[in-house]
RNA sequence: CGCGGGAUGGAGCAGCCCGGUAGCUCGUCAGGCUCAUAACCUGAAGGUCGUCAGUUCAAAUCUGGCUCCCGCAA
């Protein structure tokens, strides 16, 4: 099939790589133009800019899809479908309806929970039994299209919003996949029941709260790692949590801190200015003194 | 030019301010001890101190350029 394919993180350059090795005509990419970001306010691409101009596929990197401009360009391209993956701009009507089978949608959640900008995160951090992927038919609310397919996967203990996205993107590339066999499906309606907001994720929210039940603190370090990252203050260094688990109280262990309620025995660290390391190896040239209290 | 930390044997760090013998906690290898151990003891190997240049009798240490890594902010 020929499509268009809008996309803008390393989430979404799985699926665009899973389409075209299926052997999808990609007719255009649209992913968000190059922002000053990152350490010394460098302009860089986005990772589907970067693959796909790699590819030599045309990149269009539009502020807007607002205009008529724009709009005409994006339904010249006559493609068959569009597939979406985090994109981060709102399509109009006129762009929704372009294609001759539609727009769809790679949600990493199952919808109607966590609608919105961060499902992966917010699974975790909410203590999640399961996530997965959602792919529906895209509308002009907010992630309330059609469902399409499904796919489930298991929230653990182990898991980090970082391997849960590694996992997701795998999914819904596949699935994705699936769904464009059977383009003229109308999926089926979201139940009205259930639904949740994914709140983008604040900074000033990524601080340990020491006062929350153990899982409850787990969570939140799973969920933000390793981006932005779980962090707290640890004998003057402000230091990155990325991976922990919960325990019921706490043992002789150096790394090992109370809660609410049971303690939190952090297992992967990054201090500012260092890299990450396991627990053992950060003690060996950061000791922290027994009886030593986070902030 | 957004602010800042860092680059020292395989890992993590100290030493640098106040230039002059390369240190610590581990790991590795060999041997010993032990019913046994991420235990303990003994010994050994392994470093052009990121890179280029400068100052100096002498630079890991002082000065300047460059490369790479990271925290904050965005």
């Amino acid at each position: 099939m020929k499509l268009v394919f809008l996309g803008t993180p390393d989430f979404a350059v799985v699926t665009l790589k899973t389409l075209i090795a299926a052997g999808h005509e990609i007719a255009a990419v649209y992913s968000q133009p190059p922002r000053p970001a990152g350490r010394g306010q460098s302009v860089r691409p986005s990772p589907v800019q970067d693959y796909a101009g790699a590819q030599g596929i045309e990149v269009r990197t539009p502020l807007s899809l607002k205009s008529a401009d724009e709009q005409k360009a994006f339904a010249d391209l006559k493609a068959d479908a569009a597939v979406v993956v985090a994109f981060g701009l709102i399509l109009p009507q006129a762009i929704l309806g372009a294609p001759r089978f539609g727009c769809f949608n790679v949600h990493a959640s199952l919808l109607p929970r966590w609608r919105g900008a961060a499902p992966i995160q917010r699974a975790v951090m909410a203590g999640d039994a399961e996530s997965g992927i959602t792919i529906m038919r895209m509308e002009l609310g907010l992630d309330t299209g059609p469902i399409m397919k499904v796919g489930r996967v298991p929230i653990t203990p182990e898991t980090t919003a970082s391997s849960l996205h590694d996992d997701l993107a795998a999914l819904g590339a596949k699935l994705m996949g699936e769904v464009l066999l059977h383009p003229e499906d109308v999926g089926t309606q979201q139940p009205a029941e259930g639904v949740t907001y994914a709140k983008k994720i604040d900074k000033t929210e990524t601080k340990i709260g020491f006062s929350k039940p153990a899982v409850e603190v787990r969570n939140h370090i799973h969920g933000l790692s390793p981006f932005p990252g779980a962090w707290c203050s640890l004998a003057g260094s402000r230091v990155k949590i990325l991976k922990a688990q919960a325990i019921d109280q706490v043992v002789d262990d150096s790394l090992t801190f109370a809660c609410g309620s049971g303690a939190i025995k952090f297992l992967l660290l990054q201090r500012e200015g260092k890299g990450v390391m396991d627990a053992a190896t950060f003690l060996r040239g950061f000791p922290i003194a027994p009886g030593t209290k986070p902030a």
